[in-house]
DNA sequence: CATGAATGAGGTTTCATTCAT
DNA sequence: GATGAATGAAACCTCATTCAT
């Protein structure tokens, strides 16, 4: 059995980031970026008010980090699995949403996607960090996947050529239906994919008409 | 003699009110929630700071008036529009899109649709005031005319009955994507609306089956 | 008698500035530049915390102020006296030593002096702002005094003429020693005066060698 | 096996309180009393912050010590210097200014001057130990130092005998106009000292009366 | 002895709200 | 009613000091 002193506890550096940054979403998940509290996401971290600054510089690098750090592998995992050559753009796209389902929606980084969307507006920087890390390039693949689908005359429409973004839709709707209406009205997600990817696809197999 | 209204004072207090609310949207535009200064929104309608809670009894009170007092009748009207009976379902969806694109999103107001995606989730009351007034009937609304489109066979597929929220998707999407990447690129709104109408309802004119 | 409300006093805003400057004073004698606190200085002012940011924006410019406008005054007090040109070098010198020892080593404003020398070393620019307005112009005036009193062939001896900033000399260690070391010693400023005096001009009336 | 000093690690005790003392007056020099860090002054002394507090409790009294264990050995060279019995008192007091600026003003050692008569105001106790040990003793000898001279009639004239103090006076004065206002106008040392020289005693040699 | 990560008191500054005019 | 100077609670951030390793 290791020690474990319960004061002035000397974790890793990188897992009292980590637990930082956990914290972090925590608090801005519920309060937002201007409401929460430096002292409530140390408190949360189990660490003193100062440590936070040990590990980030100020509360907007904190912000940007936590948007950065835990989005972009969500993004870039959603992102590789595009680009498999080997499986039908509707099935790239089915299984993107999967995994966005499951790796985000269902989980707490989904208040991450609505911090995005709500506070990003007021750090142009971090939007543009955002469009060109993560949008740009997920736009650019979508683009080919959907030119992909079309040169293999799986598309059942040419209209969404002119936007692609609209594929985004459906997973900005369901964090803020989440956090909106939820309790009112759930949203089916899954049923969400379902008619997106009908809309996208001619019918799978292509059986009848 | 002092001339009375040397100022464009408007001593009416319901305009009064409004100037109010119109400078808060102004200002809550641009800032969040937080980030809005009661002094910003004093001076944006001409008055002094004090004259501010002769109206609203706290920052908080003005919010919440702006976004329901503001935004039901937008939404309304919006609403409202969906109700024509005498014309096809496909061409009461296309109009509402027209009515919300030309008197929401072209305008200031798509602020408030901005402001009630990211900072009602702090605002319990108002989401439950918003789901009640605006979305639920919207949403009856919605359904009876999917509904009413299956019925005379228009529907090209019945998977958006399950989620008749996405038909709101493509103008929250806009709101969104105006505010953090409309200068990086621009978002075709008008062909996001095409899409939808086209992936809902069987092609218009119902040509080929 | 005038109405005196013992809250929200409702000062001109000119004496309220002023008595700003004057509890900043106060404090800043007491305490360094960074060891005293605004708060104390609101206290002192009698006014509440916040009050000071309506009149000054940070710390730093209360002390720019507080150096400059109550030291400005002073000092230009003791340069225009140097101008007149009816009477003898050594009377000017010896008037000035006298305002400068009545109007400020005998008041509150002594303190500033000491504040010069002890905080600006931190304050670059303010030093540069004193040097340029008040003590280059002092120096020019001294040097013309001083070789005005060469030409008359009232000074004792040339040396003088190269470090006529020799002449500050006494001011500065009057107001040092008045704080470091009083209690232990008093110094005669006064004597202090009648040396240098003696020290830069033939004896008075040129009685005796 | 590695080698046990790869970094100068001072192992003695006595070296490193030293080091710890020479690192505070680098710092305390450029920053004031109170802006200073504790840290800057670990990592100029080239070790680690705590380590510092196992050679002085704490930050005030690292103060202290600076001033008082580095300036007693400073002042009372020149102290000494003043001593001998079998030079002219004018010589004594020639000798003594060239020590000094040789030794203090020329050297790092004069940043200790200038937080003397800055900072100490704030530590009446560092003032007691400095007049008792320093500033009493030097005043003693500078008096006996004018009396000898006096009684040799090498005294200018009596007026000195009132303000022994004044002969500190080019002192303070360097090392204060040289922090505030060198960079735009030199101070010339040598010429305030000849000056002083001159006002205090008789010409060299007694040529004319 | 030495380290440096962690602590938390304390200070500056902001801004929603009040109230005397 | 309208004003805006004044208020003071609250939050960010710093840094002297501690202590487990």
């Amino acid at each position: 059995m290791v020690a474990r002193t319960n004061k002035r506890k000397n974790a890793n550096p990188e897992e009292r980031r980590t637990a930082i940054l956990d914290a972090a979403l925590t608090v801005f998940a519920v309060k937002s970026f201007a409401a929460a509290r430096m002292e409530d996401i140390a408190r949360e971290a189990g660490i003193a008010k100062g440590t936070v600054y040990l590990y980030f510089s100020d509360k907007e690098s904190l912000f940007k980090s936590l948007i950065t750090e835990m989005a972009a592998p969500v993004l870039a995992h959603a992102e590789t699995i595009m680009t498999h050559p080997e499986v039908s753009p509707r099935q790239v796209l089915e299984k993107t949403y999967d995994v966005i389902e499951n790796s985000i929606l269902a989980t707490e980084k989904r208040h991450i996607l609505r911090l995005v969307t709500s506070e990003m507006g007021n750090f142009p920087e971090i939007a543009e960090y955002y469009y060109t890390n993560i949008i740009s390039p997920g736009l650019t693949l979508l683009k080919a996947l959907l030119q992909k689908a079309r040169d293999r005359e799986e598309l059942r429409s040419d209209l969404i050529l002119d936007v692609p973004q609209a594929l985004f839709a459906p997973v900005i709707m369901a964090v803020i239906w989440d956090r909106l209406f939820a309790r009112f009205e759930p949203l089916n997600i899954r049923a969400a994919f379902d008619f997106y990817l009908d809309s996208v696809f001619k019918t799978a197999g292509g059986e009848a008409s």
